[in-house]
Formats: structure tokens, C-alpha cells, sequence
DNA sequence: TTTAAAAAAGACATTGAAGTCATTTATAAT
DNA sequence: ATTATAAATGACTTCAATGTCTTTTTTAAA
């Protein structure tokens, strides 16, 4: 795949939190991590970096956990990769090169440039509410590892 | 970047041969990790996998070193690849689920299929040979690492 | 046939992403 | 105030890609 697994983490936790925190419940990263099938504890630390950048609410303590704030359902796929694994991916040489730039154009330089920017237009155009198209028990298990 | 170094340093190595061996000259290890600044025993592991796969001759000894051969410019990058890194990209899914298909699609499914269809086509269509137009002097400068 | 050159092969070391575990901090209910 | 709950934090382990070093194998020249 194109991503880090915390990228794909990150999604689906996100994912899943908007579409069971209906009304006032809060969603704990132990519900999560089962129905995701993803290891607990690291995703924890995933959802914390998520919560810093303002993409989720969390609560501590009894009835706390993760919920949707008014920013959520429009953040962009691309905010998240960048809040997971950055964006260096798209102004890095696809051979490795050091620079990656119309001065010092490798081989593949004009080509990649055109795959990576059209991802990143996707990526870019994508927000969590687009991914929520659909019925919910459908959408939780397309995100479910099985 | 999308790739692997060892792609990057397979494509790069393969290029330089393929631009420097001329007339009977062979190319060795030393000269193309030195020329373009790559670890030479890691890069020779993977001109070793590239000769297994015939994309180039290599013969040990005294005045040897590494070759072009016959199929060697018309070789895709998509093989190079195969070789270095597989191709499991292609068919995984972006979120890192087990089952990457139109019976499961996770939310991103159908945008990603298009765009890594649309990276495979680039590098199933692209030869070693295509990589090659312009100066070599140019060409040389612009795989090396600098 | 001996020697030197070069690729091939194998045994390790390093690194960063991923994953685990234990402890700390914050908070709601009582 | 105390307690229980849940996120946050930090130390550690694991694993695959990458990188280093040494030894082995092959081959051409003398
Ligand atoms: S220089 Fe290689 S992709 Fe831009
Ligand atoms: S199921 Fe996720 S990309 Fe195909």
C-alpha cells in the first residue's frame, strides 16, 4: 500500500469514532481497538497525536473517551497522513535522490511528479464525511480488519 | 517517495550500466557505488537479483564486472520491481485491511485502485531504454546523489 | 598452475516503524 | 475527598529494510 500502517490506523479510528458517537456517547479506544482489530495500545498513541491536532475530542476519566468536534467530518484523508507520517512522500525523488526538482530531474522525475500530485489531490479532496457515504453497519464492517 | 531504496538503487544501477558499458567495457561494483554514491556491498545484493532475473550479465574475475544484455533496455520498470520490492503493493489495501476487493472495498477503495492502476501503467509502459534519452553526461549527473 | 580480480554469499549491525507493557494524569460519580 | 475509569506518557521489545564486514567462488592473465 502507499501508507504506514498508522495512516490506516488513524483512518478507520477516526472513521469509526464518527459514526458510532451518535449522540452523547463517547467511543474508548478498548471499543475501537476490537472492532478495528488493532493493537490497543498503539493506537492509543496514533489517537493522541489525532486529538493534538484537533481532528477528535478526548476526555479523560468514567464516561470520557473519543468524540467528533465540529472540525471533524471535514477534515481531509491528507491532514491525517500528514498528522501520522507527514508529507516528505511527495517532494521526495522516487529513486531516492536528494534533491527532487526541475534542476536536478532523475529519470522518472516528470512522471512521479504527476502520480504523486494527482494523490495528493485526492487525498486532498477526500474529508472524513466523504468516507461516510453509505449505511453505517456496512461502513463499520468495510473497516474492519475481519 | 513510493518505493523501496533497493529500487531506486536497482533502476539507478541498471542505468548506469547500461549507459557506461559501451563497447566491451564491464562495469563494476566499486565504480557504480562510488559514482552514484550508494553502499556497494547493499547494491551489490541487488544487481545480484537483477542478474538472477537476466535483466543483466555479470561474470566474476578479472575484467569483469556487470553487462547489458539483449533484453535489457526493453525491460519495464515494473520488473524491476518485481525484483526488488515485489508487487503486493498493488493489490493491498491503502488502510492496511486483509482483503483488498470490490466484496470488501474499504472507503478509499475505488480511488486508490484507480490511482495504483494508474501508477502500475506507468511503470509496466516506461523501459529501461525510455529512461535513456537525452546527453549521457546529463543523464549520469542526474542519478547520482550529490 | 598460480595469482589477482571481481562477483556472490553469509554473518552480523543499525535503524525506524510497529507493537507491548507499566505508570501517570485527569475527571466524573459517589 | 475518595474512588474508579479512561486517556496520556514513557520505557521497552520486535521486525523488516537497510547497511557493513568477511569469506567464498569464479575467472582471466601470466
Ligand atoms: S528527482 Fe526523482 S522523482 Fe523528482
Ligand atoms: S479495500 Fe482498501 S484499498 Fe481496496
Amino acid at each position: 500500500m502507499f501508507f504506514t500502517k498508522s495512516f490506516g490506523y488513524a483512518v478507520r479510528g477516526i472513521l469509526y469514532v464518527a459514526l458510532m458517537s451518535d449522540e452523547k456517547r463517547k467511543v474508548q479506544i478498548e471499543e475501537i481497538a476490537e472492532r478495528l482489530s488493532v493493537p490497543k495500545h498503539f493506537l492509543g498513541k496514533i489517537m493522541n497525536k489525532v486529538v493534538k491536532q484537533k481532528i477528535l475530542d478526548s476526555t479523560k476519566g468514567p464516561y470520557g473517551g473519543f468524540s467528533v468536534n465540529n472540525s471533524t467530518l471535514s477534515v481531509p484523508l491528507l491532514k491525517v497522513m500528514e498528522v501520522t507520517e507527514g508529507l516528505e512522500q511527495f517532494s521526495m525523488c522516487a529513486l531516492g535522490l536528494k534533491k527532487c526538482d526541475p534542476e536536478h530531474p532523475c529519470p522518472v522525475h516528470y512522471k512521479m511528479e504527476g502520480l504523486r500530485s494527482d494523490l495528493r489531490k485526492a487525498l486532498a479532496e477526500d474529508t472524513i464525511n466523504d468516507l461516510m457515504i453509505g449505511n453505517k453497519p456496512e461502513l463499520i464492517r468495510n473497516i474492519s480488519a475481519t
